[in-house]
DNA sequence: ACACGATTAAAACAAGCGTTTAAATTGCGC
DNA sequence: GCGCAATTTAAACGCTTGTTTTAATCGTGT
């Protein structure tokens, strides 16, 4: 249903894509010029325009790439966990919800460098007013997100769609901003932190957190 | 001790800074240029180099007018708070200590538009990796953050100290996060959620998360 | 081996950037 | 009202940006 396809890409564009990446991540999508990245991934510099017609196509290329399998597993993590719910007639607990939409987050985040690279991207953008790919990002993420409190709501009725959807912000804000790859005080440490006690820490954090009444 | 001072600036250098933090939160700091801030304030092009230096230092400047007295509330709440307690003799409880960080970041950020507008900036420059301003906002941040740990340590003493900072990490995330003013899925509805009930609402996610065993 | 579309390469383009310069204007003490 | 420092102005500086152009090279089907 909503899962969607990747267009192929050859070796050239693929290797502007990942340097791209991961210059995005180090500098900053604007602060990356595509003399930088066309240098790095040791191609001419005509062919980024070349090959995905200008800067904007090639920053779009960089996130569906990665965004549509993300959320790809984000929802069949979903899916799995109302599924099996509803084989035993009753709601997903909160825990389970949430632990829907953060595990395969975390472990996308650290499955490599490229990975980690992108994480960081999709932070700056989703903290970033008026920025232009918003439209694209929203379309991509809005059905999810719409689920999520939709199940959330089940589990919870007591709890208003807004309180949840507020709380469901704060849960989004707490995994991005532990995803960091930076130097904020205090931040360095756990940035090595075990991956499953990383994904159980925000997972408790954001249900206990959610289910308060 | 902390508590530190701002210089005194004239009506053109005021006049610059408004418009450029205004255009820093609308653009992001990169995109605005010296060109967009000095016609939009009306001033001269080269008012930014002679009453600045340069560039870095204007945005140096917007920082600082803004983040030394949130801080300073800041540490002052949290001042009044440890000092509450140990007249009572017994340490502060969570939710007192989060609400001294929370409360006055809150309230900050709907004073007016330009405050609005500074926490927007802080929000992508706590969330960007490898800025240029990074050693400067550590510098104003650390001592409280400190501050913030030991004092949730001396409160929740079977919990580590690496897992109450990693804590606070979701909280100052949940707390940022919710301060956007983007368009993001769902989050609309809440940018005019009432601020008490806001302060209220994320005091609570985080202290509940917080304590968790 | 040839031809022809796909790709790469080098160079140039106009536009915009932060910054500097030098002249014009202002404002205030005397 | 004069003189001098502070400020504002307009113009230009050198440099970088994304993009385009034109030519060279590659790769494959015949």
């Amino acid at each position: 249903m909503n899962y969607l396809e990747l267009p192929c890409y050859t070796k050239t564009q693929l290797k502007i894509i990942d340097t791209a990446e991961h210059l995005f991540a180090c500098h900053g999508i604007h602060s990356t010029t595509l003399r930088m990245s066309t240098s790095a991934a040791k191609v001419n510099l005509a062919a980024v325009n070349y090959h995905f017609g200008n800067k904007e196509k090639l920053i779009q290329a960089v996130l569906l790439r990665n965004l549509i399998p993300l959320n790809n597993e984000r929802q069949q993590q979903l899916d799995r966990v109302l599924h099996e719910a509803e084989i035993k007639c009753q709601p997903a607990n909160t825990k389970q919800i949430l632990h829907s939409f953060i595990m395969p987050t975390i472990l996308f985040a650290r499955r490599n460098v490229a990975c980690k690279d992108f994480m960081t991207i999709v932070a700056t953008l989703m903290i970033n007013p008026n920025n232009e790919f918003r439209q694209l990002f929203n379309s991509l993420m809005t059905p999810l997100l719409n689920q999520l409190v939709q199940a959330l709501s089940a589990t919870l009725p007591n709890i208003s769609p807004s309180t949840l959807n507020l709380r469901l912000q704060f849960t989004i804000g707490a995994m991005i901003f532990s995803m960091r790859e930076i130097d904020i005080p205090l931040t360095a440490q756990h940035l090595d932190t075990d991956i499953n006690l990383l994904i159980t820490e925000i997972t408790s954090f954001a249900s206990t957190g959610m289910e308060q009444p």
